[in-house]
DNA sequence: TTAGGGTTAG
């Protein structure tokens, strides 16, 4: 019976996998903590935390303990659904119970941590699992370090981490590598917004041929990387060079693949390409947020935006939600347009806005001269805690004294330091 | 019976 409700917890079929507990239980065969774990699994995975902590509950009706697979899987589960909160309060629940987590647990509190954007505390989990030596950490906990380190800010201390990681008695798995040439790959965007340029992202593709070199079997992921950060730099050449090798490598493209070689097919200005290999995974119902948003971003710098707009009205027909980052990228068009007046009544209409949002908006003031209405949204928006890009408040204070609005410039530095302080 | 990696915007 486990084996059935498993394997049906897996392909997403939970309501098959009830209706065989039922019946074993109409045949005398009752569920154990195995079978319960493995519906808490399904329940997290595929519908909710909320029911599959109701599962929960039934088992323990049932007069069956929940044990540390139980909680490990709920907080899976929450991290999965971003409910970071519920994951630290699970992982306290269960040592409140007497339930002894175990290094699974603690691998799941630190990847949680790092999406909490809390490293310090990840790190502390890390040092007590590897010096206070109470239980082994495996490969996972270093691919959830190096991953974490990588995703806050530490990708030099996780390159580290990775070095080490033969002295330590390991040896970095694909996923490993993907992980870090992911973080190598992205660095240098990050460190480009505060100092000049570094070779992270050199460092990514050694890493790709030291892959390569060492016999590792390719999946996606590194491909999908490495084009993107390649085609994000606009060297698209490379980044085809390398699309090609993935192709030739007999890899079968799943979505995020797909969605990779459309974004560089549109760079390349083969648009045509690019729309009929949309058409293509349409048909089979597979195209993500990710594609419809690399469509409308690519029909919005030829300028076509009454494509763009029925993309997105098309988007809403399909049943996606909102979707901020396609909208950012029309407005952002807009404003490089110099239709100014259009994106800020887009900017009227959009239900969510975020950092990139205002930083769009601002910055497209600046462009269209109206530097007096892009300082007010500046420090408003500073003051409401968004992330403006320091080229944008430098082009706002640039163009005020500029246009011999020396004094507005003075106080809108003065408030944004206030702000600063506050925050 | 439970993990951890990728694709879009300033």
């Amino acid at each position: 019976m486990n084996i059935c409700i498993a394997s049906m917890c897996k392909s997403n079929q939970i309501v098959k996998a009830e209706s065989i507990l039922i019946d074993g239980i109409k045949l005398g065969l009752l569920p154990d903590v195995v079978t319960y774990n493995t519906l808490i699994d399904g329940y997290s995975r595929f519908v909710s935390i909320d029911r599959a902590y109701d599962i929960l509950n039934r088992m323990k009706e049932a007069g069956i303990n929940p044990n540390v697979v139980s909680y490990n899987s709920l907080m899976s589960g929450s991290v999965r659904k971003s409910s970071l909160s519920k994951s630290l309060q699970l992982f306290d629940e269960m040592t409140q119970l007497g339930i002894s987590p175990d290094v699974w647990s603690y691998n799941k509190l630190m990847h949680c941590l790092f999406k909490l954007g809390k490293p310090d505390d990840a790190n502390r989990v890390f040092k007590d699992i590897v010096e206070n030596g109470e239980m082994d950490c495996c490969m996972s906990t270093y691919n959830i370090m190096i991953n974490g380190l990588c995703k806050n800010g530490y990708v030099s201390n996780a390159l580290m981490l990775f070095r080490n990681l033969q002295r330590n008695g390991f040896v970095p798995q694909v996923l490993t590598y993907n992980a870090m040439i992911n973080g190598l790959c992205k660095a240098r965007r990050l460190v480009m917004k505060c100092c000049f340029r570094c070779g992270k992202l050199e460092q990514g593709l050694d890493l790709l041929s030291e892959m390569r070199s060492k016999g590792y079997t390719f999946d996606g992921f590194a491909y999908s990387i490495v084009v993107a950060a390649l085609v994000k730099t606009g060297r698209i050449e490379e980044a085809g060079e390398i699309a090609e090798k993935m192709m030739s490598n007999g890899l079968v493209p799943d979505l995020a693949s797909y969605n990779t070689m459309i974004n560089l097919l549109c760079r390349k200005e083969r648009v045509d390409e690019a729309l009929k290999l949309v058409n293509e995974i349409d048909r089979q119902g597979l195209c993500d947020q990710y594609t419809h948003t690399i469509i409308i971003h690519s029909l919005c710098k030829d300028g076509n935006f009454v494509d763009a707009k029925k993309h997105l009205d098309y988007m809403n027909t399909l049943g996606f939600g909102f979707n901020l980052v396609a909208f950012n990228c029309y407005l952002d068009c807009l404003g490089k347009a110099g239709l100014i007046d259009q994106a800020l009544k887009v900017f009227d209409t959009m239900e969510v806005k975020d950092s990139f949002t205002c930083t769009i908006l601002v910055h497209n003031l600046c462009r269209a001269k109206k530097f007096i209405f892009a300082s007010k949204l500046l420090v408003f928006y500073i003051k409401s805690g968004f992330q403006i890009l320091m080229a944008t408040q430098r082009a706002v204070i640039d163009g005020l004294s500029t246009a011999s609005y020396n004094n507005e410039a003075r106080k809108v530095k003065s408030k944004i330091w206030k702000a600063r302080l506050k925050h």
